[in-house]
DNA sequence: TTGTTTACTAAACACTGTTCAGTAAATTTG
DNA sequence: CAAATTTACTGAACAGTGTTTAGTAAACAA
């Protein structure tokens, strides 16, 4: 059966190459000027055709959505090639802001923009029992955190944090290094810090949270 | 020259109505949803009409953005009268989930949203002097900062987050809690922590951060 | 060779922000 | 008071948007 296989390559293909386009386009040009109208005349089609191999826009960007985490992820690892845990912790947290920074349209569809999240119904994940968490559609994004997640436990199993609950911990720092972010990005600090180098007063709430987290020796 | 008065007001009269209807229908349907043109019919005029009174709809959702720091503003207010700085800065937290998940459109538009900080132009307030900061356009937005800001002094007055840099603290404050905001808002929790009541975990952050930066007594 | 499936297109639908010529009423001027 | 001017507003147009669908030509199967 040749053809068969031959005709799901080229469906792959096809689909790889409007999220390609998609991706280029969206870090040219930002999310909100990214269309499906100018995707399909790059790739020189029609846009029924994306159509063809997306349900909708949503669906598309949830793909792109998806690629960014597994990118994320491959340059996450690189920080944990570092042997103790707050070290590592730290490493994890300066490819955070590297990502987020050299990057900043993707980041923002991984965590701010509604699109991705409009794919799945609402509530989804809590019918389809307990391991639907890296399951499917979420595996790439479950990845990211369980790295966050695994980092952090090993830190308390070294002392640290003491008399503090994992999650709240884990959630506590994602959100700061999050809130951090888009707060530059979506440039909310320009008329409250003008004049400031927010990636220098970024580095100094890292560095004081680590401090203070750390146990005392 | 009460010709002259009475059209001044009804300028600003139909201005109002006109973010009224704005800030309705944005808490409504959402800011995706608002268009200019149901704005015009839902205060019977023509959409052309709009822009005789904003320069564009950038200026019209700044509007409505000051407006609701405005709102926010009045209601941390209350959380002021706490005696003792360090209750008054968790009652302030406290304000502030309150009004964000009271108004997450309003949160969006305040904190996340592009369009309103479209109007000025690129760097403008690095050009203007020193007390640009306060002046003009950025007045409720400053104010805001300004309440949160010098608690956090009081609070350091106080013997409390010793060795600490007040910006940075700020900083740092104000990121996690915008960071829980959003990810809370933007459903990039619920991949994460299915079934997890997510108001809680936000109050457990909040609590173990106010117990790690106060003094030790 | 005929029939059927597949991949694609072009046009249409219902929207969007924004601009601008035209108009009718309100106001000022002579 | 009548004429001239200013003001406030409209409706249509422009250039775009996501999405659906009837129609078509090529590829494949019988």
């Amino acid at each position: 059966m040749g053809i068969t296989e031959r005709k799901e390559r080229e469906k792959a293909e096809m689909r790889q190459r409007i999220i390609d386009a998609g991706r280029h386009m969206l870090l040219e040009e930002g999310y909100e000027q990214t269309s499906i109208r100018k995707i399909a005349k790059h790739i020189e089609y029609s846009p029924g055709t994306i159509y063809l191999y997306f349900k909708n826009k949503d669906e598309l960007f949830f793909a792109i959505h998806e690629e960014a985490f597994r990118q994320m992820n491959k340059q996450m690892a690189h920080a944990m090639k570092h042997e103790h845990p707050v070290e590592r912790l730290n490493a994890l947290g300066e490819a955070y802001l590297t990502f987020a920074f050299d990057n900043p349209e993707l980041y923002d569809l991984m965590f701010v923009e509604e699109s991705p999240m409009n794919i799945v119904e609402e509530m989804a994940w809590q019918v389809e029992g307990e391991d639907s968490l890296a399951a499917g559609k979420w595996e790439a994004v479950s990845e990211a955190f369980g790295i966050l997640y695994t980092t952090v436990q090993a830190c308390i199993e070294e002392g640290h944090f003491p008399h503090q609950d994992l999650n709240t911990i884990t959630f506590a720092i994602w959100s700061m290094m999050h809130g951090m972010v888009t707060l530059v990005i979506k440039r909310r600090l320009d008329m409250i810090y003008p004049q400031v180098d927010k990636q220098a007063l970024m580095r100094q709430v890292m560095s004081m949270t680590t401090k203070m987290l750390q146990k005392p020796n």
